[in-house]
DNA sequence: AAATAGCACTCTTCACTGATGAGTGCTAAT
DNA sequence: ATTAGCACTCATCAGTGAAGAGTGCTATTT
């Protein structure tokens, strides 16, 4: 996309941006006038507003009100307008110590970074579990629930947790599901949990397993239990949305929330940003959601000591405060990268 | 609560309240004479509107408005007027086949439940689990996670599974930790998990124990395992309580929103309701949620085979579909509670 | 030639208006 | 006891006109 824009024009175009971030309304010529020392008269601003609408950055509502940047606008604000803010002390502190107090694991951590992500940015707070199966097998046990139901607890060595209820064609007696989980145990120490289904699957095939009832029943259940499944999502903080004037109007906020309530559209769009590396951005029609619904997403990814990554961010309106949104995005997925690596 | 109303006014008292419900907006005199063929002039129904306005069971948004019931009119309408309607073929239908096919142990099967509730009520499903510390104690599993961190994974004989990350002062090698487990395990087979927090924190006292290590440290990590811990609880279909027109205003959305993001209050205020049996109402200010909103909420609580309870139900506005959601929740419930049972 | 002042023009917003109609409460007639 | 009739209230709606914000164009200044 060739931008060639002068300096003054790009300097209008950075405070009419800004301007509409902070205030959600149309701005005019001579509120740019104004603003930032400009020292031009509202006309000559006129004269460069109109090359930008020319140029499908700006658009304004209707004859007489002031203009609107489009998403291309926001976009190259954010490539190369933008000024980042620095991570104050005071959200360094808060990041951290949310990190800090939260318990119960994994899962606890993350909730809690979610919820800390929505409260500093004051839109909605998002993470994506860094995904299982990449993770390095710590153990497996079965345990007998009721006749032909199993429950299989699968640890990973990041402390990830993950059940699930098999049923199964026999019923197996506790000593048989001791010794199975022992035989997994001893058998896929060190593997990746992808590794471990993929040599299940290939000894499965094997003859000698055939002839040898418990190896292969273990083998079938154990299977079942590192299946793949869907990551983990935490959202919070869907209610500051509604703070957004731009969402004030009821059926857009429907559509938004209808859009939320299918996590699994979000883990797709989060998962498909995962191979990149550093902050990444997407803004309106970038993210792919809610076909109209003006809405931006800040993210970053994070990684574990095992090198299993995760996906954090900021979703809120494309009126977004990207100059502090994405230095905190940035920051938070370095903290949880150390956490997750110290151990 | 003295209720002396005639046999007409009780009529139309339920005609204005099912068309309000029906309608949301407030029921005029003419529009209760047509409905029901009750061959009754507007000018009659007028003279009993005006009584019912008295005590208190209808109000007028202004002059020249029709009439709106009040919460108390809702209450005396569940209490004494409702005609409740079978659940038909097709919701039992679609209750049973969403309970087949949850997978992921007891908590997908709650969550399922929850849509479902969700999606035939047409407002917000919500089920608390039943709460695992009246649950019969299985097995617990202490795995070394770090230095000094250990995860510690307990099963219910139902299979439900917590899982715990513990800060321990010392280190342990994972061999200790099998002991430990083993150890637990023996001694407290059969107890229910508050029975076998009781019986840690008894022997921890005992003198004996002082002078046993081993035995010590396993009670010690054992207790923080056990420890009480907030009920799980699902929630699902948000986005219909937007609905409902009474909350298109988005003021009053966001409220309800903010309310409902706390999902402890909801808690609280189901957990008040553990005790009785049967489906309850609550509406309006009795559900004490969220001050101003006119919220009500239909729950009902279920039972597992080790008897511990759980709450299912429906929120919505005040202004519910009662006659079809009470036996919606009744059945639910009843359908839960034995799909629990039979294990 | 670039910047700006001036000005006509457009279009929204707001307050006010009066007409309409739904619904009521009272009174008098059935 | 019921109801017809009627005056009254009040929200809603469409229309009006003034105010104000902002624009685009043109002529002027620098």
């Amino acid at each position: 996309m060739e931008m060639e824009l002068s300096v003054r024009s790009r300097k209008i175009l950075e405070a009419i941006v800004e301007d509409y971030i902070a205030t959600a309304e149309p701005v005019g010529s001579s509120a740019v006038a104004r603003r930032h020392a400009l020292t031009l008269s509202p006309a000559t601003v006129r004269n460069v507003m109109a090359n930008l609408e020319e140029q499908g950055l700006l658009t304004s509502p209707h004859t007489s009100a002031g203009r609107i940047p489009t998403e291309k606008a926001y976009r190259f604000y954010v490539d190369s307008l933008v000024a980042l803010r620095q991570v104050t002390r005071d959200e360094k502190r808060q990041i951290i110590s949310h990190c800090r107090q939260a318990g119960a694991g994994l899962s606890g951590l993350l909730k809690e970074t979610s919820r800390t992500l929505s409260q500093l940015s004051n839109y909605m707070g998002i993470v994506v579990a860094p995904s299982f199966t990449a993770d390095v097998f710590r153990q497996i046990e079965f345990i007998r629930i009721g006749q032909r139901k199993i429950l299989a607890i699968l640890v990973s060595s990041k402390g990830a947790v993950q059940n699930r209820l098999i049923e199964t064609v026999d019923d197996y007696a506790p000593e048989d599901l001791v010794r199975m989980g022992n035989y997994l145990n001893d058998k896929m120490q060190g593997l990746t949990i992808t590794q471990v289904r993929e040599q299940i699957l290939d000894e499965m095939k094997s003859e000698k397993t055939q002839y040898d009832q418990l190896l292969s029943r273990s083998l079938a259940v154990g299977e079942q239990a590192v299946r793949e499944e869907g990551d983990e999502i935490f959202v919070e903080g869907q209610a500051r949305i509604l703070d957004q004037p731009e969402f004030s109007d009821a059926g857009r906020m429907k559509e938004i929330f209808q859009a939320f309530e299918q996590k699994g559209l979000l883990v797709q769009l989060l998962s498909r940003c995962m191979s990149a590396e550093g902050v990444q951005i997407y803004i309106g029609a970038e993210t792919s959601l809610s076909q109209s619904a003006g809405i931006s997403l800040i993210t970053s990814r994070f990684v574990t000591s095992s090198n299993t990554v995760g996906m954090l961010g900021v979703i809120g309106p494309t009126r977004m405060g990207y100059s502090s949104v994405i230095p905190i995005v940035d920051y938070t997925a370095r903290m949880v990268s150390r956490l997750l690596s110290e151990t």
